[in-house]
Parts: C-alpha cells; structure tokens; sequence
DNA sequence: TGTTGACTTTAACGTTACGTTAGGACTTAT
DNA sequence: ATAAGTCCTAACGTAACGTTAAAGTCAACA
C-alpha cells in the first residue's frame, strides 16, 4: 500500500506518515529505484497500535519507547499515564470551578427573590429536593443548588424565555426541526450554567420529566402538556 | 520594577516577561539609556490578569485580543472557554476509561470468586451498599462495583497484602515512618484501582471506618483495633 | 511512444510559548 | 575601579505535524 491510500483508510495525513518514518517511529520498505514508501499488513497493525496510544495522549516519543519494549513496561506505562490523566483532569475541574465564579462577578449582581429564581427551574428545593440527595449523592445537589442560586436576573429571564417558546411549540410534533431546534437552545442553556451536571443526571432528568408527577406540575406551569412534549424532545434529540 | 524582581515576585521567567513584550502582550517601559525594562503597578497587574487567563488554559493571542476589549466580549470569551475545557474533561472521561479498560486486559483473567473479592473490600455490597447509594449517588456505587468486579486475582492479592501489612502495625503509632508508608501504599492502591472515586468519597470512607461499626467490624476482621488505627494513619497522611 | 494527470518524494519554513545558551552592555557594591 | 550581579538582544530548540514548493514516478490514453 502507498502513503495515500493508507493515510485515507487511518484517517491520518501523508506528512504524518512521513513524520513517523522521519523519526522512526514507523518505517515502512523503500523502494530503492523509485523512493516510494510501501506499507505492509504489518505496518497498518503497528500503525494502529500507535494511534491507539495516541488517542491516549502519549506523545510519540513515549510511544516509541512502549512499542518497542516488554509487556510489562506497557502496563507499567498506561498506569502511569492514566495516573497523569487523573491529576490533569483535577486540575481542569479547579480551572472550569475558577472560570464559573470569574464569569459569575463578571455577571454582576443577582437581585431577584430567591423565591423568583427557582420558579420554573426547581429540583433542588421542596419535595424532591431529598430525593435528588439519595439518586446524585450530596455533593452534586449542593453544587448544582449554589448554581441556582447564583443565577443572574439576566439568566432567569433567558431561561424563563426558553420555557416559554418551548411551550409555545408544545401542540406541534417534538421531532420537528422547530421543537428540536428550541430543546438544543434548552440543553445548550443547562450546559452553559450547569456544567456541573453529569450525562446521567441530565438522563434523569429527562425521565423525571414525564415519570415524577411533582416535576411535571411544575413545568406545567409555562403550559399544559409542556413536560411531556420536553421529555419526547429531549429523547429525540439525544438520539441523534 | 525591574524584570528579576517581577518575575521571582509572581513566578514566571525572564524569558516569558521578555516573551511578552515581544509580542505587545505587555510592555512595560524602557529606559532609553539603559535599555532596561521598568514594570509599574498597573503593568503589573496587568501582568496577573494575563497570567489568570492563562492559567484558564487561554493562548496568549486570545488573552491579547480578550484584554484590549469591551466587557462584553469578555464574558462571551469566558463561556466559550468553560466550555471547550468541559468538552476536554468529557474527552478526558473517555480517554481514562478506555485505558481503564485496557489494563484490565493486559492484566488478564479474574479467578476468585466474587464473595471471595469482596472480602475485606466492601461497601458496594451487603448492608450498607444501600447506604452509600444515598451518599454518594446511583452511578458512583455502579461504577465502584463494576470495578471491583473486574479486579483480578493480582490485585486483589495485592490488596489483601496490605491490610495484613496494616494489621501487623496497627499496635504501632499511626504517626510513624513504617505505619505512614503502610498506609501510602493503600492509598497508591486506592489511586489506582479506584480512580472514580472523588476526594470526598475518600474522606467519607476514611470517616466511615471509625464512625460506622458495620465498617469498623468488615476492616477489623484482619485484625482488631485496625479500622482505628487505618483512620488515623489516613487523617494523618491527609494533613501532609 | 509521448504526454498528461495523479501521486510520490525531499526540503524547509510556520505554528505555540517559551527554554536555553551566547555575547555583550549596564549597575551596584566593595 | 573592578568584580559580581543583572540586564539586553539575537537566535536556535521543542512537539507534531501543516503547508507550500520543486521535482521525480506511475498509469493510462492518444
């Protein structure tokens, strides 16, 4: 096989193979007459090998070290890179942590009621407030609950803006490109002020919607029929 | 200010002062005579601005473009920045995972039976798995018995290693050079086996071990008085 | 067989945020 | 005044390729 066609089949550059052959990391057979590189079955294997360990973040020169040495050195590695990874991903939570408080005083004040800022959006007061405890543990309720509180006026008008064209929409189908295209300002709305949520609490909250009579009054506030329509949107659009 | 003094003052290098300047991130003035660079309190706060977007992880030209503009823009940059990071966790999660996955597998087979696994190790099972449900969430527990389960016989001799290495010192100061190095172990253990654990999960176990007696009993079994002694060594090792 | 177009080669500069010499000017203390 | 300490600019090095650029090779068609 030459450069190109293996570069498409990988999905890698040619001068990314040709980087590889430069610092040997993979050399494939030279054609002496013509200077073409030639990739055998094995070196797409050993190709592999090395995008799998890149993917896990080693740097090439590590690579070259793991891939040309015993098994038990392997293992030694990916621990130790996986140890790495876990500090490194420490440290991105302090820096997302920092960022929200930063981005919090830029806002500025929050004047509204505490009272007005959970209306519309509430799991982490009143009934399920315990329940929300004992399905996501007490770190994350009392995270997610500082979250709330800090919302600017500013946010509570835009979510409350969101539920309202949500509701709006709520006779017609939840697969539609409007509905859908209303639930994606939704969920970019939760990501953008409570990244803090796992996928799974997102899941869960998506279930509740339609499963916990308590959340579906509440959001049934904006409009009849608002919850189910948001569960089946959100279905959908996680789907895809 | 000259540049020594700034860069021991707020921990950076010469080079990265000169760096700046070079670009027109931050340029202080300089002494036509002299050639020597003199930073003033506003350069130097500037200077901490910049190193604070940094330290989000900001390239140095988006810190340039961010800091010579309107508020607003600010804030946008802000939020798109917290969520490229979140994003970058989220890859990171993966990334963990699947070295997760393939160190179980270079690590081959799991023999014991899963009664004998748990012995010694438990809290994702028996009375007070419901327990830690409540406190630590559905997925956690999930995920902490997943590994478990999958623990090999290795790991597992490893594990039990340890504690009897802790029950032979638990007559020992939890303070002391050989009980602190005992107790490291467990806690590389730990950090290896159980990454998914937050830091709050470690606390809460360590507290759990004297503060609850079905622990207490579960830990005391490789020798009496060592749920005492291994929470101490803990709240020790955890306060250097 | 000649030519054309697709593909290949090596070479070398560009990128990011500095680290690291190197050679020389300036300042400060003795 | 002289040495020690600090400062300057200049320029190459790093990681993992991206991006031209100039030139050789291969397959097919006329």
């Amino acid at each position: 096989m030459k450069v190109n066609e293996v570069a498409k089949l990988v999905g890698v550059s040619v001068r990314t193979l040709h980087h590889y052959d430069e610092i040997g990391l993979l050399s494939p057979f030279k054609d002496p007459d013509s200077g073409y590189r030639h990739y055998t079955d094995e070196d797409l294997s050993l190709l592999q090998q090395i995008l799998f360990f890149k993917e896990l973040g080693f740097s090439l020169k590590k690579i070259k070290e793991v891939i040309h040495n015993p098994e038990y050195d392997q293992l030694e590695a990916l621990q130790l890179h996986r140890k790495l990874l876990i500090e490194k991903r420490h440290r991105m939570d302090e820096m997302i942590g920092t960022l929200e408080q930063t981005i919090e005083s830029f806002k500025g004040g929050n004047h509204m009621s505490n009272e007005e800022k959970f209306k519309g959006f509430d799991f982490s007061q009143n009934p399920y407030e315990e329940e929300a405890r004992e399905r996501w543990g007490n770190a994350r309720v009392e995270e997610a609950k500082a979250q709330v509180m800090k919302m600017t006026d500013n946010d509570q008008e835009l979510m409350n803006a969101i539920y309202r064209k949500l509701a709006s929409l709520r006779h017609e189908d939840p697969t539609s490109d409007a509905a859908q295209a209303a639930i994606k300002e939704w969920y970019d709305f939760l990501n953008n002020h409570f990244a803090t949520y796992t996928p799974e609490m997102f899941q869960g909250l998506g279930m509740m919607y339609v499963q916990d009579e308590r959340f579906t009054r509440n959001i049934d506030q904006f409009g009849e029929g608002l919850a189910k329509f948001m569960s089946e949107a959100m279905i959908e659009f996680g789907a895809k």
